[in-house]
DNA sequence: AGCACGCCGACT
DNA sequence: GTCGGCGTGCTC
């Protein structure tokens, strides 16, 4: 991404006495207040002030807003304690709108969403021993006293620690053998240990971490790229960087950034090992309290490592060093919801802002961080072998022309020998297929009716295992029906195609001895389920594991030697022009997973084109290649990266309202050099949650400043309640 | 995002 | 005659 897209100047002075300020709300610009007598609180600093008919919480700008009648302005109400926030949050705020186009206070809310960060800390009370005895002792009093120390404990951490009721701790309180101290309801992270030394590093790794300490060392915004197959210690050389990060500036702060999906309890711990603390996390289940915890420690600055999912880049660092952005190809760094941004894009311009190094991670890089390395702007570190000695998996090809499974089934006889050999073995299979539930369509055979969610033309997939149909993109799920809903014949909904669980059943047919066991993000019992899976799993447990592409992130499973691959067109289908790529790095991570120290693993990949270019470069290992492929076939188009990409969406109930307005605005599309306007067409899912989709894609070349052109354009278009304007700029999801 | 204002349907 | 539905528009 092109960071050199600036902030076109706001330089307004603020008048002496005036500042400006930002809400948290879906507002483009700052509104201006007055302060009385009081000094005027430094930009980045919180203050309430009224707002319309309430008050609200906002931050003070650096710049004063549009001119208003000085008499009209209002006076700020107060200048709240939490620390402010840092010029260089405040100038990523301003350029994260301008590049998404969202408005700054929609950006700023992301920072302050954590609801109750601004009550303050309400202390809780705390019980410490002291010397003085009670006058009355009871055997349940004396359990306390031994529990109580110099931590302070809260009345029901200690009754829970001595095995006795509440009642108990507060009389001792009142008999003075206990001391009530205040204590912050967020305790403060421990603060990593800088002196602890690494793991003994590899030569490769060393030398990636000496070239990436030379960034380090130089100071300074550097993008660089660790590229290493899964398995060669990425992660070890990261916290090697990390560590120096942290050691350059006792005030420094370091931010670990993970798909959602990676960001589990064993990773937590590895970074607790490295670092001999727990890093301060960031994920969308985190309670309040613990979010509060985290957000406020941060801000404070007492926080210095965080570990996060994408919208931890926008925690209020005082004084953030360093970002790395693990697994930088994962397309669960895009948010597509609300404010629509890429995590690692927004990553590399925050480090260039604010002049700090950015570092990203990936075993299967996406072609845009190639591209920048190839062209110079990224530096790159390569690990070219696996750790410990462990190889990569041989991986073939199975022609699903001339090894046809049998009617109904979906496991090619090529694969399922395979299988059957590991399993007298004593090794452990991973058949993989990306579709959760039992079938991914459900239709009538009488009618030819297909179930879709209401107002939507999705389709809904059955899941067995809860007998219902459910749809992946809406959320909609209904008991499955025993009757069409269209022409009410009985038994006639039959279930077309294979999702994980049909995988399952016909695995279980085929081999009725062997331990089985399915994993996908749903899985009926809820997330401790999933972690019971991956806990058999590594332990030897289960000898087929049929999963989604959960299995295929951040999970290592030391005695599996065989990935079949059940359906490796999958991907590729859509269309959109990173299909291609996606494939590669999904089946290139999960084959990955097969193969152990002593013995390299197989992976067989079933396929109705095994001549496509994907798939040749996953069974030959020639990543580069499939790369540099891929990479000519974009820049032939001028797409991204070699050419700039933004989707405007249009939506409404009402689709002929719709089609005029989409029409309306191609008609006001401004002719610019280098820009060219696709459509509009129908989004490939057209209704959704009862809304209609028309969408019209800009493409324009790479020196285009796309967001001043779309800004121009969408200006001249009135706008109507009826049908909506989105904007969504570098686009990755086309449905 | 809230919250008020405003203009059309079914109630005491 | 009023209560109240939520479309539209503003907030220094």
């Amino acid at each position: 991404m092109n960071i050199t897209q600036r902030i076109s100047g706001n330089e307004g002075k603020t008048p002496g006495h005036c500042v400006s300020v930002l809400f948290p709300l879906p507002l483009p610009r700052a509104y201006d207040y007055i302060c009385h007598g009081c000094d005027p609180p430094a930009p980045g600093a919180f203050v309430r002030a009224p707002f319309g008919p309430r008050e609200a919480i906002g931050v003070v700008w650096r710049s004063a807003g549009d001119n208003v009648a000085p008499e009209k302005l209002k006076s700020v109400a107060g200048v709240m304690d939490t620390p402010p926030l840092s010029a260089a949050l405040m100038e990523f705020i301003e350029w994260t709108a301008h590049y998404t186009m969202f408005p700054m206070g929609a950006i700023l809310r992301m920072v302050t969403r954590v609801s109750d960060a601004f009550d303050g800390p309400r202390m809780q009370t705390g019980y410490i021993a002291n010397a003085q005895a009670p006058a009355r002792m009871t055997p349940q009093r004396r359990a306390v006293l031994n529990c109580a120390g110099r931590q302070p404990q809260s009345a029901s951490e200690l009754a829970a620690a001595a095995g006795v009721s509440e009642g108990v701790v507060r009389g001792l309180a009142k008999a003075g053998a206990l001391t009530p101290v205040d204590v912050d309801p967020d305790p403060p992270f421990e603060p990593p240990d800088l002196d602890r030394a690494g793991p003994a590093l590899s030569d490769d790794q060393q030398f990636a971490a000496d070239e990436i300490n030379k960034v380090l060392a130089h100071g300074g915004h550097k993008a660089i790229l660790i590229d290493g197959v899964t398995g060669s210690g990425k992660t070890e050389v990261y916290f090697e960087a990390a560590a120096r990060a942290l050691a350059q500036d006792p005030s420094s702060q370091v931010l670990i950034l993970l798909p959602e999906i990676a960001l589990t309890l064993p990773f937590l711990k590895r970074v607790e090992e490295r670092f001999g603390a727990s890093p301060a996390p960031w994920h969308s289940d985190m309670t309040g309290a613990q979010r509060r915890r985290t957000w406020r420690r941060v801000a404070e600055g007492q926080a210095r490592l965080v570990v996060g999912a994408r919208s931890a880049l926008f925690l209020p660092f005082p004084n953030l060093r360093l970002i790395i952005v693990d697994e930088e190809h994962d397309n669960a760094y895009k948010q597509e919801e609300g404010v629509i941004y890429h995590a690692r894009d927004l990553a590399v311009a925050r480090g260039s802002l604010s002049g700090f190094p950015v570092i990203l991670a990936s075993a299967t890089p996406s072609l845009e961080t190639v591209v920048n390395v190839d062209e110079g702007r990224y530096e790159a570190v390569g690990l070219p072998s696996r750790f410990a000695e462990a190889s990569m998996p041989e991986i073939s090809l199975i022609d699903m022309r001339e090894d046809a499974p049998a009617a109904g089934k979906w496991l090619s006889p090529s694969l399922a020998n395979a299988v059957s050999k590991n399993l007298s073995a004593h090794e452990q299979s991973l058949l993989f297929l990306n579709r959760r539930g039992y079938a991914p369509m459900t239709l009538c055979r009488r009618c030819g009716h297909k179930m879709t969610a209401p107002g939507s033309d999705t389709m809904l997939v059955e899941h067995r295992f809860d007998n219902r149909l459910v749809c992946h993109h809406t959320g909609f799920s209904m008991p499955k029906p025993a009757a069409c809903p269209e022409c009410n014949a009985v038994d006639g909904l039959t279930p077309c195609g294979p999702g994980v669980e049909r995988i399952a059943e016909e695995a279980r047919e085929r081999w009725p001895g062997a331990r089985i066991a399915v994993l996908s993000s749903d899985t009926a019992s809820g997330p401790g389920a999933t972690r019971d899976v991956l806990d058999a799993m590594r332990a030897g447990d289960i000898d087929i594991l049929i999963a989604t592409q959960v299995a295929a992130k951040g999970h290592h499973f030391p005695n599996l030697t065989l990935v079949g691959v059940v359906d490796a067109d999958l991907g590729l289908a859509g269309g959109d022009l990173r299909a291609a790529e996606r494939t590669y790095q999904l089946l290139s991570q999960v084959t990955g997973r097969a193969g152990r120290a002593e013995k390299p693993g197989r992976a067989l990949l079933q396929t109705y084109q095994p001549q496509s270019a994907v798939l040749q470069a996953l069974a030959s290992g020639d990543r580069d290649a499939f790369l540099a492929a891929e990479a000519q076939g974009r820049q032939a188009l001028f797409y991204p990266p070699y050419g700039r990409l933004a989707a405007v969406t249009l939506q409404s109930r009402d689709e002929a309202a719709l089609e005029a307005s989409a029409r309306t605005l191609r008609s006001l599309a401004p002719t610019a050099d280098g820009v060219e306007i696709l459509g509009p067409a129908r989004t490939p899912i057209y209704r959704m949650r009862g809304l209609a989709r028309q969408r019209l894609l800009v493409k324009a070349r790479r020196n285009v400043h796309i967001q001043a052109y779309l800004s121009d354009w969408l200006a001249k278009m009135k706008k109507s309640s009826a049908v909506r304007i989105s904007v969504d700029v570098n686009p990755y999801n086309f449905l």
